[in-house]
DNA sequence: TCTGGGGTCCTAGGACCC
DNA sequence: TCTGGGGTCCTAGGACCC
């Protein structure tokens, strides 16, 4: 409440800081919201919500303004609207919330070479290497927030921290406009108070597992015998929650990671039972996801696809390619088999696909050895990706698209 | 109030190979 | 004649994060 409004901000003074911590976690505060009130300074002393208008729509983000009536990330806007009737509601824009994030990256990059992007609005960085430069972490976490705050006009929590996950605990408990340094000796006092469900990667499901032993916080955890713990958590949980409860961590600031997958998905606007047209749905969500993978010189080894009907029962149907493609027409052949080959027939609420298995284009064998008909396709696939490049992506639509939106439209 | 869309990672069973 | 065990890949489902 008292950080909410400012009255009791939660900094700690750089001096604090003992020399034991190099990891700054730097996490945006109510970032899209705060993007489009630069844009909207009228505003500005208004609740905000990012989000879509339209019934089966989520809060993307909403402004500490209106996370004081209850609104929250991922609640339908129809009851955050009943929260908060007063909120200016704004449809997302990512191609904004994307430049100014590489702007604020950018401003860090100036801090060290060492910068994890995690999202959007968060990343890690990894200041041992430059305190001889700009001083202590402490420091350097004062001039992040200062040059954010004064270049771009956007507020930032930072954490520091001897490793990653105890930043980015330390950044989300100053939230919002704050900074906390938690050195080494005080890190497993710090971990040990807090609740099991507040470490990254132990949500609603691991809590209740846990809580039904009677283990609801970190020190908890960290006084379990390993082989018990397993037998809650199953392996891969048990030892990274054994980990974290001792204030370690082995992997560091890892610049660039290499992407896994590439998808789309879409809740229709209205059940969808025919399956006709559920299939020209698919057939156009492939084209997306598809121009992704050639722009960025990927091939994809495995398609799968995503249905879920109106009780939200969700299954995924996948299927591994034996040659890797890009090509848009092999993979809405794939999406479509799979759909026909898993007899779905139920009143359809959600359409998606994703790729995975993404290996570069540049290592594959070389295709143009290829013969036949999936050359004419990628012959029409780099003209239809020059044409979407200059007209924008609705200037091209698969006939087979098309003829189910007139169907819908008549 | 009625549940988005972009992802990552893990589990578990079965096939297949050595 | 019956049977081990480990590794890897594929598939389906689910937990989790922002």
């Amino acid at each position: 409440m008292s950080a909410q409004d400012g009255s009791h901000r939660r900094v700690t003074p750089a001096e604090h800081d003992d020399g034991t911590a190099h990891i700054l976690h730097v996490d945006m505060d109510a970032f899209f919201a705060s993007v489009e009130l630069l844009d909207h300074p009228e505003l500005r002393d208004r609740p905000v919500i990012v989000a879509h208008d339209a019934p089966r729509s989520v809060v993307t983000t909403a402004n500490y303004r209106a996370r004081r009536f209850g609104v929250r990330s991922a609640m339908p806007v129809a009851m955050a609207k009943r929260m908060c009737p007063g909120a200016a509601l704004l449809p997302p824009r990512h191609g904004l919330y994307r430049a100014a994030s590489a702007r604020v990256m950018h401003i860090l990059a100036e801090f060290s070479p060492l910068v994890e992007q995690v999202s959007v609005d968060e990343a890690w960085i990894d200041v041992s290497g430059a305190h001889g430069l700009f001083g202590s972490s402490g420091a350097i976490a004062e001039r992040i927030r200062e040059r954010l705050r004064a270049e771009l006009g956007l507020i930032a929590s930072v954490g520091v921290a001897p490793v990653k996950f105890a930043a980015k605990l330390a950044s989300g408990m100053c939230k919002p406009d704050g900074l906390l340094i938690v050195n080494r000796s005080e890190l497993q006092g710090f971990l040990d108070a807090l609740p099991v469900g507040a470490l990254s990667g132990v949500g609603e499901h691991t809590r209740d597992r846990l809580s039904r032993y009677g283990v609801s916080t970190v020190r908890q955890v960290r006084e379990l015998r390993y082989p018990r713990l397993v037998r809650m958590v199953g392996e891969a949980m048990a030892r990274m929650l054994s980990e974290r409860a001792r204030g370690r961590q082995t992997d560091g600031v890892t610049p660039v990671r290499a992407e896994r997958s590439i998808g789309r998905e879409v809740t229709l606007p209205e059940d969808l039972s025919d399956s006709r047209e559920i299939l020209a749905t698919l057939s156009a969500l492939v084209e997306g996801p598809s121009r992704t993978l050639r722009a960025q010189k990927l091939l994809a080894r495995t398609v799968t696809l995503k249905l879920r009907d109106a009780d939200f029962q969700t299954i995924s149907r996948s299927h591994a390619l034996s040659v890797p493609t890009d090509t848009t027409q092999v993979l809405v052949e794939a999406a479509r088999d799979l759909f026909i080959g898993c007899g779905w027939d139920r009143p359809t609420r959600l359409v998606g696909v994703r790729f995975t298995g993404l290996v570069s284009a540049e290592d594959a064998p070389a295709r143009d050895v290829l013969w036949g008909e999936e050359d004419r396709w990628r012959a029409a696939d780099v003209a239809s990706d020059e044409i979407t490049q200059r007209f924008g992506t609705e200037s091209m639509v698969r006939a087979t698209a098309l003829r189910a939106s007139r169907r819908r439209s008549r």
